[in-house]
DNA sequence: CAGTGGTCTAGACCACCGA
DNA sequence: CGGTGGTCTAGACCACTGG
């Protein structure tokens, strides 16, 4: 341990550069806390915590009583972070600008209903938008809100600041869950995105919660040609 | 600290519905260790690893010398898992064959060369597949693979071992990036995945390093009609 | 039963921040 | 300078696994 890096990342590292070198492969078993111990002059629960943040990290798994082994199959698993689009597009040094179609209260149909956790038939609002990337549409926004998680939605000035963003201030977030597909635009959505009704198009549905109240659901159109998801993974 | 739960996990859920209620605004000062230790009657090694864990999970920030403040936008962030889609498939109980299409050994491009990270005109595996779920296409996987990477590549029954599986097991994965795309399939692939060439598909393309090798690129393609990537995300 | 991981404590030394 | 987080130790009790 005469290193400048803490002990326990010592320890980190020398493991996972044995499973990552392939000579501990996949099922067997990684030496115990008390083996660490001896190998490196560390505590117990300095070995704990290299062993358990591997855990975290989806590179070994722990049973109790049995011991630690290296991960069956290195899942390729990986962030991917979803962020306010003002941000993400003012971030590339762009201009970000939404032109807003609809800000309305409408009344909740059954389907609509079920998905918000509010009673048919009540009061919901309603806003459609696009945003724009340097003046080129980037996303079409289609979106209903909970009255329960945002009271003051409509209220808000949806060219200054993203429904998004109002929505992480005013209803913290405690649960999301989305799906990506492909589609083709309705025709609304290509007059819109200003493409082509058989240009191919990223739709994402989002559903967030917070609390105890479904706070939002929303349609995500984003034109094929001109966005993509990236994400990275490091071991 | 009466529960049946892990001291540092009741402060943790102390300190998350706080945050989720709104109480604790972005920014505000967390209670810092020492506070924890009074309020909560735990040594500080508890409390401290309530606090890193919350840090880790992006909930919190911490600064040394300053303190543990609430996270400023709690982005979005949820993790997509890549699997194999073998595995997948027997998930769903459902039967996973494969049609494969080429095995190959090919001159690298010189786009490709640079991607691979080999000499342009070097050897380089090609393999192209379709896998079926209970007889319905639902990828089309186009791969080259560095020989450096997995030497005995082609040597696999690729109706046994998916490519994905092989790699895992004889190029153990230090990276990986990838990108999604709503894209129109190519003739080919429109032929081989038995959809119109009007249908749009999700495109997924992924690069994956082994050590000190790019061991493989991938372009996999699912009709975006049968196939859609979810992901959750759980303050 | 011995070995493993899961948790917790009391105390310690250090680096850093801000008044 | 005091308060904060970053790390580490020696020892402890427990629950679980496997032979």
């Amino acid at each position: 341990m005469t290193d400048g890096l803490p002990a326990y990342e010592q320890v980190k590292e020398w493991i996972r550069q044995h499973i990552a070198s392939g000579e501990w492969k996949p099922g067997m078993v990684v030496p115990s806390e008390s083996a660490l111990m001896e190998r490196f002059g560390v505590s117990r629960m300095t070995a704990n915590r290299s062993l358990r943040e591997l855990a975290n990290e989806g590179l070994v798994t722990r049973v109790q009583g049995s011991g630690t082994r290296v991960a069956e199959l290195h899942r390729i698993s990986s962030k991917l972070v979803i962020r306010d689009i003002h941000e993400e597009v003012a971030e590339r040094g762009h201009v970000h600008t939404t032109r807003v179609l609809k800000v309305a209260q409408e009344q909740a149909s059954a389907e609509l209903a079920a998905s918000l956790g509010v009673r048919k038939g009540a009061r919901v609002f309603h806003t459609v938008l696009v945003h724009l990337e340097n003046s080129v549409p980037i996303q079409y926004e289609d979106r209903y809100v909970n009255p329960a998680a945002a009271p003051d939605y409509l209220d808000s000035d949806f060219t200054q600041v993203s429904p998004t963003l109002h929505l992480l201030q005013h209803a913290p977030l405690t649960e999301a869950s989305y799906s990506i597909e492909a589609c083709l635009p309705t025709a609304e959505e290509a007059k819109q995105l200003e493409i082509a009704k058989t240009d191919p198009c990223l739709v994402m549905m989002r559903r967030t919660v917070s609390g105890a109240n479904v706070a939002s659901i929303a349609r995500l159109v984003y034109p094929g040609s001109r966005y993509s998801f990236a994400g990275q993974f490091q071991a």
